[in-house]
DNA sequence: TGCCATCGTCGATGCGCTTCGACACTGACC
DNA sequence: GGTCAGTGTCGAAGCGCATCGACGATGGCA
């Protein structure tokens, strides 16, 4: 193993001198630096990770709190989860990655073991029991997604209240006057996931604001659910003509059913998805969609991160505004 | 922060004793060790991470090199990082996430700054560049996948040349004789991407062996793709009665063209997919499929490395056995 | 009772790094 | 020529832990 003092010994200084010239915390003549430089390129010096962490508490990770169950958008979660990485290197940063199923003691674990610097955490509920201990850490923590009761943490997700609303104007708009939201499974519910109460909320809003027909139903991803609920939503109102999707895994089935019921998109009824673009554009009927930018809010969480830990104390909430774009799965309703 | 020191004092013995109840390396009395865990309890004791690093040269930490592109099945590799982080606590390891993007330097770095004990790699090409380095780092080291050479590297993967002479097999016995392989886009084909070419190699044998007409297609997952790569298989043999798809991303779009043609599944054509499970039963018609047990794979991954980091140094091979599981997509075809 | 082996505990040392105070040297200025 | 501020470098200390040799206590056996 190479370390500092091999490279100071090669340089012809001490390993202070060394350290400084790779933390640039002190001025060093272009001579020295040169010197030192061309000797831990020399020599493929890099400084050992757990004796920096000892000497200057920090740990250069970032510990990233995931989901794994299948009830969430995969694609999504991946995509974050790409994006979070590669944003985490640009500041030189590595990614560790816990689980939600560790449940809370695993984020006590690496506060105290000094793991991580900072804490990213995903799938938040609206009464998150993990947000007082959070607080509680006195780590830099940026939920992703937002709480009722953020209290003091940062925050970062696509705004999902304005995303319903969003896709009720649309529909609206185009003269639609009796809509069907199909939300997420029922468990993403019953936990009180974040995302899915504030994309509801937005919904009913709008809804009611424009005077919409409005009804809403969670749904499983099997084909049997999909099948189901869209019975249930056709008996509740027959004329129903638009259809609001915020649950992608449902999105193939859901097609597939309704031309089985000879329901034609968007001539008899219109479907709006929340979901990335790269899966609007991949479906027979390239489908109107509200993105869900979830390279941008990786990208956004890890920056927010690293201003929290570069000093900036004060907690922020951002919320990405919705960007709808129309394709060909929406249109007006027929007289 | 709590020290081991704060440890020590409070259960009233030296900080060596508490370093070696927690590590168990030397007998302590019953009454010795009681005290120490019970103030540990107290205090919330977690040992610093980077001193322990420092002082051991043991990090706890597994670092997995995953592929970010898209063009790749997303939900296996989700699925196989999830089980990996699980099987890697279970262990008391935790799972740092590299991408494939930041190129091979980005293992050197990892190995010469002691940020992870051993490497896991997954989306291995046939000759792969990184292997000669591997080889080089002195850390165990387990690829997902198989190149051409792995010397001296562990490797885990589905037997891909087993499952594609068994979706071979299904349909040869099933009756059909001309049949047809759409794989995974070009671009895996062109990387050399291990599990795609073993496949391929799996599928030419046995219809040869078997004496079944068949071509093969790479496909990208657009609609457009999968609807030129049907016409132009259509075109090659309009008798086509079998569809191996060893690309889990177009099966949507796949399986409602076909319906679109008034293809019926499997009336008309027999369709045995490779992908989870959990996607073959999500389909309108379920779908005879040969299973990727990303889970299994990924604890076997890390049962591998924690044996290799236990002492184990023969790099083993293990290839895991295709399990075919017959549902309504395949059928006899018609005579 | 005395000896020795065994068991359990302790203290000291060092892992590789950052950081702080100290210090030598330079050039500017009176 | 002497002083002073500034610049660049050094040496030492210490971060929290694992580990090794040493050592006291204990119990068995003669």
């Amino acid at each position: 193993m190479v370390t500092i003092n091999d490279v100071a010994h090669a340089a012809g200084v001490a390993p202070s001198t060394v350290s400084y010239v790779i933390s640039g915390k002190r001025s060093i003549s272009p001579k020295t630096r040169r010197l030192v430089e061309d000797s831990i390129r020399k020599l493929g010096y890099h400084p050992h990770a757990g004796a920096r962490a000892l000497a200057s508490s920090k740990t250069n990770v970032l510990a990233l709190v995931v989901p794994l169950r299948t009830d969430l958008n995969v694609a999504v979660v991946m995509e974050f989860v790409a994006s979070a990485v590669t944003a985490a290197r640009a500041y030189d940063h590595d990614l560790l990655l816990l689980t939600k199923d560790e449940g809370p003691a695993a984020l006590q674990r690496v506060a105290s073991s000094a793991i991580a610097d900072a804490l990213m955490v995903m799938d938040v509920e609206t009464a998150d029991p993990r947000v007082p201990m959070l607080l509680a850490l006195d780590l830099p923590v940026v939920l992703i997604g937002v709480p009722d009761h953020p209290a003091g943490l940062s925050c970062v997700d696509l705004d999902f209240t304005a995303a319903g609303s969003a896709c009720v104007a649309h529909l609206a708009e185009l003269g639609h006057r009796s809509i069907a939201l199909i939300g997420p499974s029922p468990a993403v519910y019953r936990r009180g996931t974040s995302y899915a109460t504030r994309f509801l909320r937005g919904f009913d809003e709008a809804t009611k604001s424009r005077d919409v027909r409005a009804e809403s139903r969670p749904c499983a991803h099997s084909y049997e659910a999909v099948s189901a609920c869209l019975d249930d939503l056709l008996a509740a109102d027959p004329d129903l003509t638009g259809l609001v999707v915020h649950n992608e895994a449902v999105l193939p089935g859901l097609l597939s059913d309704l031309r089985h019921r000879g329901l034609r998109v968007p001539e008899d009824i219109s479907v709006i998805a929340v979901c990335p673009d790269s899966m609007a554009e991949q479906h027979v009927v390239a489908l109107t969609n509200v993105a869900i930018p979830a390279e941008e809010v990786g990208t956004q969480a890890v920056d927010m991160t690293m201003r929290r830990l570069a000093g900036h104390t004060t907690p922020e909430v951002r919320l990405l505004g919705p960007r709808l774009t129309r394709r060909d799965s929406t249109a007006s309703p027929r007289a």
